[in-house]
DNA sequence: GTCTATAATTAGATAGAC
DNA sequence: GTCTATCTAATTATAGAC
């Protein structure tokens, strides 16, 4: 699915073989990261998957752990992007519309990549210095809108007043699991998680649980007039 | 703090050293296994743990698979009989009752054993025969119960439409999420997953989220006459 | 920028003493 | 039942040729 097939300098006689070494040892390493985790990786396996030699992963990252931090780097990026994206293009009038907006970029982004939940799971369970870095990096600077939402809602009376801790958990944890674990799904039930008609199914199943969870009163569900 | 360091017969003449070498060597590898994933842990580290030497391990388990899976036994089996007892108290009258306390019995037991968890997520991300196993020989069993009384509900019409899979992994993994990724929550909010007031506060947050997500109309919730 | 060769360490598993 | 000693293979990382 990242198959780098552009070829890049193409300008004759350069040495570059490949397009992109560094680029596909990422793409590599971001898969197998992601299902086997840190320790259960080895630098070995990333280049045969990348295409390249083992060695080649110390000219482009310091070492393994260096490695690991670009690969999140570069997942956790475009997530952040995508908020970004989607908060300019939100009329920024219902506290309410925004939230649930924001709730369905973040399923349509964990569906699209299974890989930020596996992420998460893999670090969050034990204290190391990675999950800490994650975590000051990437996941408070992207929470820190969710929280001033929330407690906007609370102040204002709108928000069932769940904290905010669990609320997040069970929001993320319904949302990503699902795409996170479609191995497990698929042994489960014999279901796809990964198909169209699975994707929507989820999505929606997500979006309506979390909305009854957190919000007193539903919404109008599309009327663009609704502001009170 | 798995500090074996109570003498065991201390009797003299025997050469038991420690408390069964073999519990020891489960409980480590419990421990172990469940944060970093199978992959991610070695032998040796489990004997440093247990407090014994690396060959004993395959004395009492044929190789690393086998400690693996007595593991799994070990831990589920543990949710498997608490099952059993308490579909043993309940009243066995009203349908919606029955699901809402094992829902109950489900997040007590994760919170109290967040390797459970763990488990799932490590091997649930990617298709092995590990997993196959894991779904095969525990989660089908534990879950066909759930699936007679969904289709029940679903037919006699007080279910909501949300497909199983959906169902079950929106409960299970917001359930047990906060206790599993208790260092993420930690990091992230500065909260203690492991404390009672967090455990009640998350039970009480899962079991109303996942009540409205299910049920077309609340039951009454702690009186014992309303059979319908 | 990518390779081969290799160093130093650690992995899972076996043999055999006690 | 538990140990020490050890085998083979795999691990991360470096040196140096091209």
């Amino acid at each position: 699915m990242n198959t780098p097939d552009m070829t890049p300098g193409e300008s004759g006689f350069s040495i570059e073989r490949g397009p992109d070494a560094r680029e596909r040892i990422l793409a590599a390493a971001e898969s197998l990261f992601a299902v086997r985790g840190f320790e259960g990786v080895s630098t070995t396996q990333i280049a045969k998957v990348a295409g390249i030699t083992q060695p080649l992963i110390h000219y482009h990252f310091k070492n393994k752990e260096a490695l690991w931090k670009a690969t999140i780097s570069r997942l956790f990026s475009k997530l952040s992007q995508e908020f970004s994206a989607e908060v300019k293009m939100l009329p920024n009038k219902d506290d309410r519309r925004y939230l649930v907006e924001m709730m369905r970029c973040y399923v349509s982004f964990v569906a699209r990549y299974p890989q930020y939940g596996q992420f998460i799971m893999r670090e969050g369970v034990q204290e190391s210095a990675r999950l800490q870095w994650m975590v000051d990096e990437w996941l408070k600077p992207m929470l820190s809108q969710f929280h001033d939402i929330y407690d906007k809602g609370i102040a204002e009376g709108w928000m069932k007043d769940i904290p905010f801790p669990q609320l997040i958990i069970l929001i993320t944890a319904s949302a990503s699991q699902f795409f996170s674990m479609a191995p497990l799904v698929k042994a489960l039930y014999g279901v796809d998680a990964t198909c169209p008609e699975q994707i929507l199914a989820h999505s929606d199943a997500v979006v309506e649980v979390a909305v009854n969870a957190i919000l007193r009163e539903p919404i109008a569900q599309q009327s663009e007039a609704a502001t009170a």
